[in-house]
DNA sequence: GGTTGTGAAACACTTCACAGCC
DNA sequence: GGCTGTGAAGTGTTTCACAACC
């Protein structure tokens, strides 16, 4: 959901950039995900055959990802773990620390700010906001929940660069608006809605009602097809 | 991550179907929900300017996308909002129900339990099931949580056709292989690993730390690029 | 022998631009 | 005049298949 970039060009000589593929770097958390889990069983080194497996993919979309990082395998070899984890970790930016707030602290807020592969990994829950103030308060994952008011205070206090929004759908374009205002520039979005943001900020949506239509949607194919009357007044015509 | 469908060959015949583009399904659901929206809002009749404006596309990608379906939009008018509501959901298959069962109640399992945008579009939760047994028994939106031994009967009983997996990551692949092996076809993983699952399943995954991992990339990038001391006895090559 | 890295081909998706229709 | 529907062109992604290398 993110802008798509196509050939991206550097803000500063205009230049075409390195530019990794867009696909390829949606794939790159799995091979590092793969990777770790390689990695703490002790293996030293996999074949892009073995490592695509473990990602499910194909090898040869494997090695031709990686090879968008550089020529990190050993022909005949294979690849070394623990310096493919680094490189990988590296061109997605994990070598760095990310500060994280969490806007809205309903059921999902919650599951979100107790998910463990979220601290691990890089990016530091730094506030967690919600405008109900029966929630303000409440102490979760070793966080107080802060009313949403002070949300341009924590966000420059802590030096916040990826806001997650789940709240109600109402409530978040409103949010985002304030939270790009104070300089966020990457949107995580949990609420039901598209979100209007300047150039300049990504936006990436997870949104489970649109994943269960798009499952409904080939499983009803499975099972042969559309069916359904069509509403009062209308005439059925295939084009 | 459902598995690409390239070129659909129909089950029976082997023959090509009509076949909507992957990219195609996945907008659909969001032209649907801004068609929701300006249906609740009295509007009748809308451009593709308009409608691409409120789903967050361009208006030519969105013509393109409806001409998949057929041709309902008039000339020099634009469409008719009741009537593309009701051909998207067909298409969709929401005008039929799906039976769902949410497998691990966790915060999210419960944040999914209680979405409301979920019992409103044709999928009907009838099963929560957990393997702890201090959370069986317990009540959440209106349902009993059972434990994960009931998970065939459960299945079989209610016709589920979508399991949804929120399940902490060890779990999720024997449950995955239970959930086929007992008939379901479609499955919506949150959990963080690949599931393999046989020929003609689909599996969508949700994972919230795969995002968050491309939103640094990109934020990286805008900041100048990757960063970081490489690690003890690796010299650093650009190819 | 085994495996990577990569041009080239095949495929998928997006955008353009305008004919066709209301 | 305005807007849809769509071929054609442009762009991005995947897969193939093999040369290069260990």
């Amino acid at each position: 959901m993110s802008p798509r970039q196509t050939n991206p060009k550097d803000p500063v000589s205009g230049l075409p950039q390195k530019g990794i593929p867009e696909a390829t770097v949606a794939r790159l958390p799995v091979y590092l995900r793969a990777l770790h889990g390689l990695k703490d069983r002790g293996v030293a080194t996999v074949s892009s055959e073995e490592l695509a497996s473990a990602a499910g993919v194909n090898s040869a979309k494997l090695r031709k990802d990686l090879s968008h990082l550089g020529s990190y395998g050993t022909r005949g070899v294979g690849y070394e773990v623990e310096y493919l984890v680094y490189q990988i970790s590296r061109e997605l930016g994990l070598t760095q620390d990310w500060v994280v707030a969490i806007i809205g602290v309903g059921n999902l807020g919650r599951a979100l700010a107790g998910y463990g592969g979220f601290a691990s990994r890089g990016f530091r829950v730094a506030g967690l906001l919600d405008a109900d103030s029966s929630i303000v308060g409440q102490h979760i994952s070793g966080l107080t929940v802060e009313h949403t008011d002070q949300l341009e205070t924590i966000i420059k206090d802590h030096g916040v660069s990826i806001a997650v929004i789940a709240t109600p759908a109402a409530a978040a374009q409103p949010l985002c608006d304030r939270v790009v205002a104070a300089g966020v520039t990457s949107v995580l979005n949990f609420a039901p809605v598209v979100l209007n943001v300047p150039e300049g900020v990504d936006v990436r949506k997870v949104d489970l009602s649109i994943e269960l239509q798009i499952l409904a949607f080939h499983e009803q194919r499975k099972a042969g097809g559309p069916v359904g009357e069509l509403p009062n007044g209308y005439i059925e015509v295939h084009q």
